[in-house]
DNA sequence: ATGGTCGACTCTCGA
């Protein structure tokens, strides 16, 4: 029994309706984690997208940020509406957890929308760092449950050189410093497997191109859509695709869809 | 080439 968990960043679920229907309808993911929804949750376009059959959870904000989760097999539970650890009050939305009895059994899928960071260093740095430590704490008590779990988004990292078109001119940003990348990889040494480097690994495989410069034009990108599986969901992963094509559709998303296939 | 992309929204910010 194959099951596949999908992230993508559509970037405004209104504006991307006609692209997303149509991706879901030829890719089927078995899950989708949606980031950037741009939308409260009434306003989500719950209809057209059950009618492709998916069970639906979202967290919404108004204008900004807001997750989503799509699933055709049954969500037993909404595990997490926040991540555990923010203040409660001016908490963006940027982060769902749910349970998915999967046809092979449970699976705990989270969809992620990491903050930006940008300008750094100054208060949104801060508050991406923050945020790491926050995902750290909560991941480390997930992988305790010792059961498949996939933490799937837009992490707003850009993990190694090889994952974006030219490092100097990216050298500074949130998305590559230092700090960003050891908490990226402070994740990992908690045994989370990073399923592209893990069972492909190839330099220049992007999951987002700026609208501006041309940049899809002349294959300007960046990876910074990951999926992070715990150790009985890596053990087994079985491919990991980027839909670059997609890019190239009219009114595109800047991200890309990465689809991640399991024996689960 | 004196602009340069998009989306949400009140007009300017965030990415």
């Amino acid at each position: 029994m194959t099951l596949s968990i999908a992230t993508w960043n559509v970037n405004s679920i209104k504006a991307r309706l006609p692209n997303v229907l149509e991706w879901l309808g030829e890719a089927k993911p078995d899950i989708a984690c949606l980031q950037e929804i741009k939308c409260q949750d009434e306003g989500f376009p719950r209809e057209e997208i059950e009618r492709l059959g998916y069970n639906i959870e979202t967290v919404g904000q108004k204008s900004y940020n807001g997750v989503a989760l799509l699933s055709r097999f049954p969500i037993e539970e909404v595990a997490e509406r926040a991540l555990p650890g923010g203040n409660g009050e001016e908490e963006q939305a940027r982060y769902i957890e749910v349970v998915i009895s999967a046809p092979g059994g449970p699976v705990r899928v989270a969809s992620i929308y990491l903050p930006n960071g940008n300008p750094a260093p100054g208060p949104k740095y801060d508050y991406k760092l923050e945020w790491m430590a926050r995902l750290h704490a909560h991941a480390a008590k997930l992988l305790a449950y010792e059961e498949p779990l996939v933490l799937a988004g837009d992490y707003n990292v850009i993990p190694r050189d090889a994952d974006v078109h030219d490092p100097a001119a990216w050298e500074g940003d949130a998305l590559t410093l230092p700090a960003s990348r050891d908490a990226f990889f402070a994740l990992q040494w908690l045994g989370l497997t990073e399923a592209f480097q893990h069972l492909d690994g190839r330099a220049h495989q992007y999951t987002f191109w700026d609208y501006q410069a041309g940049a899809w034009q002349k294959n300007n990108g960046i990876r910074i859509d990951h999926l992070l599986c715990s150790p009985q969901a890596a053990d087994r992963l079985k491919s990991i695709e980027i839909h670059k094509d997609v890019r190239g559709k009219e009114k595109a998303s800047d991200h890309v869809p990465v689809v991640g296939t399991f024996d689960l």
